[in-house]
DNA sequence: ACCTCACATCAAAAATTTTTGATATAATTA
DNA sequence: TAATTATATCAAAAATTTTTGATGTGAGGT
């Protein structure tokens, strides 16, 4: 399968997971550690790190570690880029 | 699981497989009948037939019947929603 | 140094998606 | 009307993704 499409499609398979889009929600309220979306989802731990290893790697997250804890919060240029990217392969 | 959040991964279910992002390059090159999809993809004609449904429910692209064949195209409109639904998803 | 906490990684099980081949349907042509 | 063509649907197999529980790692705290 071609390689190009396979690294969009990455991108959209972020978004297509209803946990994760529950976490995108969670973080539209701003930068939350992981314990507290833990707390805040249906999900066991290591579940949540996969998901969120997913939401980093598609660039439409980001993560800050302080000490112990690690933070994330939505990444405006992963969005602008995923929006760039939906537009053009979705415009005729 | 939140049945608003399953709607809308619905949308980027249609994006997120290598076979549809394939269909939509076609497609950006303007309306084609299923029969021309087929003989440019690697796909068996029950396959095609899979990925349209996934790809006309999620509003992304539109079809037509013309006698016996279907062509399929872009939708402008479907476009436009995916795009603001990507927007404010992500948006903090 | 040892213990605990927050999170990552791993492998196996469970769930979901995609592919495949067979069959159904609907429009067209002979 | 029978045969053919284009596409849809179905059910089982194959592939992929997600969940789960166990274990690893690295940062603090004691």
């Amino acid at each position: 399968m071609n390689n190009e499409l396979q690294k969009n499609a990455k991108v959209f398979k972020a978004l297509c997971d209803p946990n994760r889009l529950a976490i995108l929600e969670l973080l539209r309220g701003g930068e939350k550690c992981a314990c507290v979306l833990l707390e805040q989802l249906d999900l066991k731990q290591s579940g949540l790190s996969y998901h969120m290893k997913i939401l980093c790697e598609s660039g439409i997250v980001a993560s800050r570690q302080d000490g112990k804890w690690t933070y994330y919060h939505l990444s405006l240029d992963g969005r602008d880029k995923a929006v760039e990217l939906l537009k053009q392969l979705t415009t005729p």
